[in-house]
RNA sequence: GCCUUGGUAGCAUAGUGGUAAUGCGCCACCUUGGUAAGGUGGAGAUCGCGGGUUCAAGUCCCGCCCAAGGCUCCA
């Protein structure tokens, strides 16, 4: 049976005159709206299975009539999807039965007449959802299958079938449904659920956006596109240093950093390829002619192909590593972005690496793998955090299966893998650390693929050790993600701990102000300045402002400050500090773990936590009262 | 692109047909303080835009614009 489904804001149709197999009517004519229309082909196998046939056709048009939200639904024979017709007393058979099927779920249902010439006109509501084609297979015995196709020009390339699966310590591959997440490993079930059923419809803004605004992070610019955002000082603050820390991170690691451009011509043949694959995707500048010439590039994987391809390489300098802190552009669609999780121009550190070959490859794609969780760790994850997905070909893991393995023992915890039958894309092998939110959604932070196609498509060569030349296997490296999702899991990971009652707060090497020192009076002023130098290094500020003190504690608590300094005659005379740590202190009781420690321990103190990391001053004036608001109150 | 919700002072919101309200922030004054919001006063709004209904519209109707969330998607 071949099913044709068109979600309308309404169909007319008339019965015009009668074929040889017409059936009897009493109306001729019809107006239905806001309705999913079916056109059906009735086939000659269908007469095999007649009820499998009309039970898979209900339950596929329910749940598409669902999906949509149409009110009625009208079935419409329509013999030319088919050309292997069912008799017409089987098909009006068929028909009716399913009529009845639908009926007796409380769907309002109508059926166009069989074997009339109709004409018609319907109105096609135009979204993803409104076109939608199944077709329903009889096989040999009560074999069944479905076959499903969807009519969207960008789902032409058919998509490998995958299967997903968790592999625990042991190395056992366990089909995902059947595992035991039970309790421990429930941020994994939840990643699981968000990747193979790709929903979960919550009627709530995420909190980082809350937060991101409240924190003065980043914010909405309703005078751009969407997804492109605008950051204000501390969230510039803290995406610079995390930019810092990749940066250095991926040097020690042996990548050198290049620039390549952000805007490449749609003309180059390795180029069309991939804007032809997504052509609504792109920001496109318009040329001469009304037509696209040039588009904003989506990873920096084309300028650094291009770079490689005129490059000379020797086998004795590989693997060589490349490294861009990229911004990028992806012209997701609108309902796609949110807050700083998904957007439109965003910074992904891109690094590829040109391996000799697979032996090469899969021995640097360890090491990129467990650079990722150490990036991590440094930003602020703990493995515990994140949840590891694997995915690869089958001929892959056939042939790779003690590396798998390895894998999944360094990652310390069972991971889900994704196996496909055949190659996906440009790709045999990938990893990726997932950070699941405060609603379930799941994001890739770091990525590692192994790329078998490239190569090729941009002439990248090298000269192998009897001087022939080679194509190199690259992989593609993220080691942190995007920059700006990174700050959307640390703002969302933050509102997590706080639901479990431990006070929210950024890594202290990100924490915009890392010490906070509020005087009692105004007179205790003279002495802070005079402690100042000693802090230097540290983003130290002054809440110098007319507020009662227990105003200015709360105001320090709001900013998520690690560590909060009192000042007043006891410590100016004692010369020491009341340190409140954030970090010690408790959400549930209203009292913070207080300290009495002098300037240089706290500074020592502060630079023993964040050492090894980078450090860029304050970008705000060091008294609260000359600064201004960014976000209104 | 589609669906849903929303657009009222710098920000967050209340306001179901009759004088635009509250909190935060801002300004001024009082208070010079000891660990999670001190007090008083003041300024600040063509209620997204355009049309319609009505004696009267922030409120009802129509159209448009913008935003967020969801669907879909994520090279």
């Amino acid at each position: 049976m071949q099913l044709l489904f068109i979600h309308s804001d309404y169909i007319e149709y008339e019965a015009k005159e009668k074929t040889k197999v017409a059936e009897e009517i009493e109306t001729s004519s019809e107006r239905v709206e806001e309705v999913l229309v079916v056109f059906i082909a009735v086939e000659r196998e269908d007469e095999r299975n007649v009820n499998y046939v009309v039970d898979k056709a209900a339950e596929e048009t329910i749940s598409i009539f669902n999906k949509v939200g149409a009110e009625r639904i009208v079935l419409y024979p329509y013999a030319h999807l088919s050309s292997e017709l069912a008799s017409p007393d089987k098909s009006v058979e068929i028909l009716r039965a399913l009529h009845d099927k639908l009926h007796a779920q409380g769907v309002e249902v109508k059926r166009a007449p069989f074997g009339w010439y109709k004409s018609f006109t319907l109105r096609c509501k135009g979204h993803p959802l409104s076109e939608l084609s199944r077709k329903i297979k009889v096989l040999e015995g009560a074999e069944v299958k479905e076959v499903e196709t969807e009519s969207k020009a960008l789902e032409a390339e058919e998509k490998a079938e995958s299967h997903f699966f968790i592999m625990d310590g042991g190395g056992n591959l366990i089909a995902a449904d059947d595992f035991e997440f039970g309790a421990e490993h429930e941020n994994l079930k939840q990643f699981f659920v968000y990747e193979s059923e790709k929903r979960r419809a919550v009627d709530r803004v995420p909190p980082h956006v809350e937060l991101m605004k409240r924190l003065e992070i980043a914010d909405y610019e309703p005078s751009s596109d969407p997804g492109n955002l605008r950051f204000y000082p501390k969230g510039e603050l803290i995406k610079t240093l995390l930019e810092d820390y990749v940066r250095s991170t991926v040097a020690e690691y042996g990548a050198a950093e290049v620039e390549t451009p952000i805007m490449y011509s749609v003309k180059h043949p390795a180029l069309k390829d991939y804007i032809e694959r997504f052509p609504a995707r792109q920001y496109s500048m318009i040329g001469k002619g009304n037509k696209p010439d040039l588009f904003l590039r989506f990873a920096a994987c084309f300028g650094q192909f291009l770079m490689s391809k005129d490059m000379s390489i020797s086998y004795k300098n590989m693997p060589v590593k490349m490294f861009e802190l990229a911004p990028s552009f992806r012209k997701e669609k609108r309902g796609e972005l949110v807050g700083l999780r998904r957007l439109r121009k965003f910074t992904m550190p891109d690094m590829h690496t040109l391996c000799r070959d697979m032996e090469e490859a899969l021995k640097e794609f360890k090491m990129q793998y467990e650079l990722g969780m150490r990036v991590l760790d440094d930003i602020g994850f703990s493995p515990d955090e994140y949840e590891v997905a694997i995915r690869f070909t089958k001929d892959f893991y056939d042939a790779n299966k003690t590396f798998i393995e390895d894998l999944v023992r360094i990652a310390g915890k069972p991971v889900l893998i994704e196996l496909w039958d055949q190659r996906f894309f440009y790709f045999v092998l990938k990893f990726e650390f997932n950070f699941v939110d405060a609603l379930g959604k799941a994001s890739a932070l770091s990525t590692v693929q192994i790329d078998v196609e490239n190569a090729e498509r941009y002439d990248i060569k090298y000269v192998d050790a009897s001087g022939k030349e080679k194509r190199p296997i690259i992989l593609h490296c993220s080691p942190s993600g995007a920059i700006e999702r990174c700050m959307y899991a640390l703002l969302e990971k933050a509102y997590l701990e706080k639901e479990r009652g431990i006070l929210p707060m950024f890594p202290l090497w990100l924490s915009p102000t890392q010490v906070r020192l509020i005087p009692i009076a105004e007179r205790h002023l003279e002495y802070i300045e005079s402690i100042l130098p000693a802090l230097s290094g540290l983003r130290v500020d002054v809440d110098d402002r007319e507020e009662t003190v227990s105003k200015k504690i709360r105001d320090a608590g709001r900013e998520w400050i690690p560590y909060v300094a009192v000042i007043g005659d006891k410590e100016v005379e004692k010369k020491t500090l009341s340190v409140t740590i954030r970090s010690e202190s408790h959400g549930n009781t209203k009292k913070g773990q207080k300290q009495e420690m002098d300037v240089l321990e706290l500074k020592t103190r502060v630079e023993g936590e964040i050492r090894g990391k980078p450090f860029r001053r304050l970008p705000l004036s060091y008294k609260l009262s000359e600064r201004v608001k960014f976000v209104g109150g």
